[in-house]
DNA sequence: ATAAATTGATCGCTATAAAAAACATAATTT
DNA sequence: AAATTATGTTTTTTATAGCGATCAATTTAT
């Protein structure tokens, strides 16, 4: 009991402060789950199921809760079809992330060298 | 020794799957991130003060990191002035998520009562 | 009306995210 | 060219997210 008081007041002071932005953003995300979960007569548990996750965890994601996986949170937008960016803007940052993976995958000389020569023009 | 392959295989197995759509959108958050913090010369150390959260943490985000809590990666956003839903569409999100609350603290009964008069008519 | 299914809310446990520290290497500044 | 600052990476520790189970209260189906 004593022990659980003064948890609770640890965390009143250590808990993190986030942004009504912030907050925001991820409640409307969570309701659009939500939302396009109920239009389709999903229940929670079918849900969870599909995306493999818990029940408990969609509740909290639905909830708009700031402490869940971003990658569960966009893997659950994404099986509802609620879309963050174009398409077009997803096709860009595809290829973009590749190169960098690429770019990262070679010796850093040959940047180097690249650069001199574009230097001779 | 064993142990590390044991747990190695059993992460194999175990890993969740994640979309290419939810990969990539988490990808391009982080890369926008970085690119605003470059932009204006901040360097991580900078950054992760700034938002109370440490280097190593704001690093995995920067790279996309899918397994990192939603509320730290939209902060991180929002600090860099990275917006992800128009301004309208958030005064709206506001609302509703306030109504819902209001909603949530009366007593269900008044519910009923409302559609019995409106029945009336 | 009753049975079945869904939701809302806890709770203990386990795997792991985040923090913190340390170090080498790069990049900047002076 | 020396000193400072920034980044990339790894490791250990600590706090907690996600899981799974349970139970009451609703809602829906039979």
């Amino acid at each position: 009991m004593t022990i659980k008081v003064i948890k609770l007041f640890f965390l009143m002071i250590k808990t993190r402060v986030y942004s009504k932005y912030s907050r925001t953003a991820v409640a409307l995300l969570g309701k659009s789950i939500q939302l396009a979960r109920k239009e389709r007569k999903w229940s929670e548990q079918a849900l969870a199921e599909r995306a493999s996750i818990s029940r408990s965890t969609l509740v909290k994601v639905e909830k708009g809760d700031l402490h869940c996986e971003i990658g569960l949170v966009f893997e659950l937008a994404t099986i509802m079809g609620i879309k963050l960016f174009d398409a077009d803007v997803m096709d860009l940052a595809q290829s973009i992330v590749q190169i960098d993976d690429k770019i990262a995958l070679l010796p850093r000389r040959i940047h180097s060298v690249a650069m001199v020569v574009e230097d001779d023009f």
